[in-house]
DNA sequence: CATGAATGAGTGTTCATTCAT
DNA sequence: AATGAATGAACACTCATTCAT
């Protein structure tokens, strides 16, 4: 009666594209896809070489499936986070800020923006991929946020495909610092404050106010 | 006695290292370091796979060495933009954005960043030289900058190291971004604009006022 | 009791390794032996690739048998020919011919001797086995009619030996050409006709009459 | 004065490409086009895996080149042997037979049509260019003998297409069979008498006469 | 018996590095 | 100093073979 008894051995089996990919990306990570050998990926995967092709037609195919399968969770709570909220533009900003701390909390997932980065010159694809599905749909999530937001006032009148980059530049920039310097680094800074302080000090940069910058004539 | 004709041919020679040097970077930036083939660097410097060894002991020594020649004259700039100016703070902010922008201005120096970021893993010595000779430096610059101006009350009480890393993020994200997706971006946006709508945003962000964020409540 | 019901589940298996077999010709044919991959041969039998191992214990075991089940047939139906018939040495070559014929004109086994030279260099047991139990028994076979037509003096004094290799020459050299050029060849001549030419040219040339050739001067 | 002293070391150097080929028909020859590896080829030729691929791009380019270096000068001998002689049609046939025995006589070159046999399958551009530059041309070169001679009344009427494959399959056959079987056969036959009995055999059976085969009626 | 997922030895090819000239 | 032919270690990928189910 039981729907085949799948006995420890069987779940392995099905599991095995998962735990290759997470292997994958652990390498990929710590060595860069060049110097990412098909065996570390298969020792670290606890399978044999020749296994990982039974998966992924080439070392390339890996790496996207790695990239995309990241992505694919990425995307979907970006687009989570956003909703028709009832909140201020302001703490929607909040929100989405409070939203990509969660992933890139993850250390795995931190990961992925200095993988795209490293490799784009040699996956053109990829950084197609990327670009659309990742940085458009990023930057106009939070461009639509402030757009709104100047819209009722909230925010004082500015370009918010600007302002959507400007927001979003330290939160990469501190993924990818992070995975870089981290062995390296001595007085790092905790993620969770440089976060705070971001969105702080953006917040306080929009609100309307004194015509221009409070201080001293743009060159 | 005959200390005299070097008219061309030597002064070709003499000059040999620094345009083997910049062939490299130029290769190693199109295709990164893994990518890059030693035939194609010698190709490019115009002279003979071989003649790289007189000057590089290895594919990797060559590597280094760009990076360091480009820090070097990066590093020599940044700390002369610094100086004792009787610039107000935020000026002074302005006077490095400005100095910053001159960098990232030439492509070539602009990829740096990228380079260094994508084989710190490989070159754990680079990637602590960079962080010492051009992160802590650049860093400790700023963030004197911002200590003088929450000092003298131009600016609000903010932790001078955290702001620095604000304030060089969306710099040096925009040199990786474009080099990263220029070939694929659709709606780009001009470096200058970007880093005017940033520094304006900064600053404004910096001015003393209202006790804390402007609205929304949140600790 | 129960030796009944096999009405068409068993029968397919127990004919598994003749299908097998013919699968793997027609794919050792097609592609060689190098080229082909048990996986190909598999699909073909529409077995899976494990079951092969069953049968045959490894690639060239099954190569082997392929072979051997052809020739099998072929030293049959060559052997069957001979008799000893009443009919004129002249009549009983035609027959031997037309029975050549009949075994080349199955396209499959017609690729067997293209099969045989091509491999033979990794088989030497095959190229044994061939030799003996087909070229020996061919040329024998042959030479003894020969040897026959000689001593009845419908023939001219000829060495059998040699003749007989010449009287077997065109027809293996028209099959393995058909399987070799047969995607390549413009103007090809049909089987039938060039086999017709050659026992009449070969009869022609074994009737006795002048001492030597008919014209021009040579040792 | 001298033009350059090429001191036996550079004399090597040139030499290289034909070396490399020489290895290269020896191993491919004996082991078969899969079977070969560029090891063993490199190996015999007494240079480094690597330095094969200085000369040819591949494994495949190198078969190639092997087989067109062997054709070149094989053809031009078998178009040299041609020549507007005053020879009479069966002189001439004698003289192509001596030249095909030449060229067979030489091993290297008689392995060559068993390669291009036995991969031809696998290179289909080889085996369009061996058809067209040495199948065409050895036929055609023959077929325009066989028909001056019918021409001149020194033959019967035959179709010169047919007969010219009759005349050259007992060449190739036996230069195919020696290199299949050598190692195997027990009771061989000098391949210069097979050569003087085929051509006695050829040109009796071609010789005008009675109005058909001299025996028998044709099935 | 049959399966097909898993294995890992084997091979073509690349490319950093050396060294005789 | 400069060259570039030669080297050989390293690695992606294939496929015959095995074995748990």
């Amino acid at each position: 009666m039981e729907d085949a008894p799948p006995p420890a051995a069987r779940r392995r089996k099905e599991a095995r594209p998962q735990e290759v990919l997470e292997a994958a990306l652990d390498t990929f990570v710590g060595r860069g896809f060049a110097a990412t050998r098909m065996e570390d990926v298969a020792r670290r995967a606890g399978v044999a070489k020749g296994t990982l092709y039974l998966y992924y037609a080439s070392k390339e195919a890996l790496f996207e499936a790695v990239v995309q399968a990241m992505l694919g969770t990425t995307i979907a709570r970006l687009e989570g986070d956003l909703g028709e909220s009832p909140l201020s533009a302001g703490d929607r900003l909040r929100a989405v800020a409070q939203g990509m701390a969660g992933i890139i909390g993850d250390p795995r997932r931190a990961a992925l923006p200095k993988l795209v980065i490293a490799n784009a010159g040699s996956f053109p694809g990829l950084a197609r991929f990327y670009y659309r599905e990742v940085v458009c749909r990023g930057l106009g999530l939070i461009g639509r946020i402030l757009a709104h937001g100047v819209a009722t006032g909230e925010f004082r009148a500015i370009d918010p495909t600007v302002h959507a980059r400007l927001f979003v530049a330290p939160v990469l920039m501190g993924a990818v610092w992070q995975t870089t310097f981290a062995a390296v680094e001595e007085t790092s800074v905790p993620p969770a404050d440089l976060l705070h302080a971001h969105v702080e000090l953006f917040l306080r940069g929009l609100a309307p106010g004194a015509a221009d910058a409070p201080a001293g004539e743009r060159s």
